[in-house]
DNA sequence: GTCAACATTTCGTCCAAGACAAATAGAGAT
DNA sequence: ATCTCTATTTGTCTTGGACGAAATGTTGAC
């Protein structure tokens, strides 16, 4: 049994959410203890768990609130069935299986050969980024636990990251710093992309994750970046992203380009000026090359 | 100026606590926008960020909550000071300096350096740990920007986890387990006990930061681990560690030992019956060679 | 003087209910 | 089919009161 300030950190769902989701909808309904302070069992959890994650792929709590944990795991698989256009490569069943037996080694040494056999940007083009989304979507229909989506994420990040170091020499420009806002812990996205940009030679400033808005401009001129670029996961709120975005472009006034990737970035409306979106991972290169175009005259080579 | 929200964000600091530092010490004392709503400046949020610095290495709110900023940031280096008792190897300061002119390539290949010189494990004891610690004083300091911690992070992930990768196979136990428990985000401290078990050719699985408690026990029983280490920054709610650790040793049963470390153990009082304190990582190699000896009849080797 | 037990202060979190504003969905017009 | 306007949905913010756990100070015994 959970208090309240410990479903907002399983579950991120903050804590006046939850007490005005259970005003609202009667749902969660949790008990209390001893000095009336709610708790929440197992169930609850597990089935606010499946809400969030729902509601991260474009479902409306309405919608979602009255329906049974069995009904809400139907609709996940319905939906994930329904993206499912294109055939699951037996590749990634096979990965999947083996996060699903358990077999960290295996798993390890499965994904290795497999980078060595497509090459860097194939790598995490058609292999890294699919299954990704892949994994997320086996949680939704309960095929894989929490846990193992950890230990995918570590292990694809042990691969990547021994991939970029790899690298030869760098060029000179342009330089990108890489980074999230505060609170998005997601730090996959910016890895691959670290990747694809190792992979042409092109240098970057890795923060990792979560840096104050403030310290991002700041870091840009003092590393003399040329292209900031933020990733946002499809669990960030909207309203947040946007105003960091803009307000980041301001600090930034003209001494770099903004990229902003990541699942929420489709739902992002109009981006000021001087701001990119990058839909896909397959749109880095294509963006990397405006960049050099843009910028051939001024700064060539 | 930025809303209660984001200052949760970028501070660490709950709305709740904001609010009612507000109200019991007059500061922070933030603007209203037309709404009503609370509007912090950035000078508050720098002194909030220091603030909770300080309190993270034991100091009061009351007592540093009516000084200055200027009064704050003298307070931060004298007891810094204080503490390098042992004079600070000039390793070290070559580094910080490294980090202070922005240099990130000159960094990385520093740090490769001093790998390569001191071994695995001395380079986990002597440089990385020490510099974790002068990192963050550093910061405190006003010597250091947080990006620059960062990027340091960084960096010391990339040659931990290549160091890691590159050692042979390993042995079959103990099987040891990694993780942190929600809403704890440094993970630094488990790739360095990941780190020295790996010279030790103990296999890990680390499962990163932030996973959910009855997630760590499943994943202890599915994955057969012998020890689950668990990692807690200063920073982390006292209270909220007590509370999973006596949860997570009970979900256990007998299956496995806890091993639990990070600054914050040092003020946990009484541990549970099958939970091992690791003060420093001086303490892991003993830790690892009592468990050998209490577990060598039942499986040698 | 040192340690243990108790009292007090300090401090963070929780609760309740009301209010508002941003995002979305739906209806209607062009 | 696309746009605009309105209605609904939904998350976050507000206030002020209360409680309980931890840290600190005080007392007394050895």
């Amino acid at each position: 049994m959970l208090s309240i300030s410990q479903v907002e950190r399983d579950t991120g769902l903050s804590k006046d959410t939850l007490r005005m989701w259970e005003r609202r909808y009667g749902f969660p309904q949790p008990g209390r203890d001893p000095s009336g302070e709610r708790l929440y069992d197992a169930s609850q959890i597990d089935k606010l768990r499946l809400i969030k994650r729902l509601m991260d792929a474009g479902q409306r709590p309405g919608k979602l609130m009255n329906k049974s944990f069995q009904e809400l795991s139907e609709l996940g698989a319905q939906q994930t069935v329904e993206q499912q256009d294109d055939s699951l490569p037996a590749a990634h069943t096979d990965l999947i299986k083996l996060l699903q037996s358990h077999d960290s080694s295996a798993l390890e040494q499965h994904l290795s050969q497999l980078l060595l056999r497509q090459g860097l940007q194939q790598f995490v083009l058609t292999t890294v980024a699919p299954l990704n989304v892949a994994v997320g979507e086996a949680w939704v229909r309960g095929e894989l636990a929490i846990f193992d989506e950890h230990l995918y994420t570590e292990h694809v990040q042990d691969v990547l990251r021994a991939a970029i170091q790899s690298m030869p020499r760098r060029q000179e420009s342009p330089r990108v710093l890489l980074t999230t806002l505060p609170h998005e812990h997601h730090g996959l996205g910016l890895l691959m992309v670290e990747t694809l940009l190792a992979a042409e030679r092109v240098p970057c400033i890795a923060l990792g994750t979560q840096t104050p808005l403030s310290d991002i401009a700041t870091a840009a001129i003092a590393h003399r970046a040329d292209i900031v670029a933020l990733s946002f996961s499809a669990g960030f709120p909207l309203r947040a992203a946007a105003a960091g975005i803009a307000s980041l472009r301001q600090e930034l006034a003209e001494s770099a380009t903004v990229w902003v990737g990541g699942r929420l970035v489709a739902r992002l409306k109009q981006l000021p000026k001087g701001v990119c979106r990058i839909q896909s991972l397959d749109d880095v290169r294509p963006a990397l090359n405006a960049w050099r175009a843009a910028n051939s005259r001024s700064a060539p080579g």
